[in-house]
DNA sequence: CTTTCAGCCTGACGGC
DNA sequence: TGCCGTCAGGCTGAAA
């Protein structure tokens, strides 16, 4: 499941391949995915070229000639390729673009959680979103003040993408146990030290993830098929029932807004 | 305003 | 063998 990490990944190999190609012809193989697939066809997407792609949260954003966008989200199981034309479509891809240098750019998806859609100017839904993790901007400060307004637990406030962006419930897991928190702490009772804590554990390992070419857990692949490495270096995640990693202790799960939680009762308060 | 929760969708898996 | 229920979970929109 692609969370910030894995779609920087595939958002800088995308830029890096497709760029400066001119869109040919847009194939669709399914009615919808989150939204209906045949408004891409009739979008005049066909002739243009692709000046440049760009992340904004888990959002992909693929700008042409003629301020025409398009919007992408891998969702769930949502999975993106640029391979020769030759190559069968897949049970579970909706989307062809031909590009000029006769490859295709392939939309994968198997629960059709994606989103992929044409825009005139640049997408407005992303205006609503918070500030990217990987920026001054999230800082101990201003998630500590954003926190004091939140009785929920500090977990769904840290995958909250009005407060920031692309943390998902892996990274909320893992972070959290870095910095030792409780994911079942009501956010506005952090404090400024732990909010310092969690910030910068957000920050390292996004960072991490990212060198590390991302988590491949389950659907995720890179551009190419191939997986990340950073799965194995999960210390929380996918472990309840084991031993804590650090002091031994059992690994707990709890379902906190209808999802897993994994985390060390002893390491983190 | 915030917060919770059902629903979207398919495949893997366990129990019978 | 195969059927059924459960789980996975980002995001939306409706309800509380």
């Amino acid at each position: 499941m692609p969370e910030l990490p894995e779609v920087e990944i595939v958002t800088r190999a995308l830029r890096s391949r497709v760029s400066g190609l001119t869109i040919e012809k847009v194939e669709i193989f399914s009615p919808a995915m989150r939204t209906p697939l045949a408004p891409l066809l009739s979008a005049g997407l066909e002739g243009r070229k692709i000046v440049d792609v760009a992340r904004r949260g888990r959002y992909i954003t693929v700008e042409m000639t003629g301020k025409k966008y398009l919007l992408m989200h891998l969702g769930m199981s949502g999975v993106l390729r640029v391979e020769p034309a030759a190559v069968p479509r897949r049970k579970h891809e909706h989307i062809f673009f031909h590009l000029s240098d006769k490859s295709l750019l392939r939309f994968e998806c198997t629960r059709r959680f994606s989103l992929c859609e044409a825009c005139d100017g640049y997408p407005e839904k992303l205006a609503g979103l918070g500030v990217e993790p990987l920026t001054a901007d999230f800082s101990a400060e201003y998630f500590f003040a954003a926190s004091r307004r939140h009785s929920g637990s500090v977990k769904n406030f840290l995958m909250d993408n009005a407060v920031q962006v692309g943390v998902g419930n892996i990274y909320a897991a893992e972070t959290l146990f870095a910095a030792g928190v409780s994911p079942l702490r009501p956010a506005c009772e952090i404090s400024m030290d732990e909010a310092a804590k969690i910030v910068a554990a957000v920050k390292r390992i996004l960072s991490a993830a990212i060198e590390a070419g991302g988590s491949s857990i389950r659907d995720y692949r890179h551009l190419d098929g191939s997986e990340g490495r950073f799965s194995r270096l999960l210390r929380m995640y996918g472990h309840a029932g084991e031993a804590c990693p650090v002091c031994g202790t059992t690994i707990e799960q709890v379902r906190l807004g209808g999802r897993s939680s994994c985390f060390c009762p002893k390491c983190q308060k």
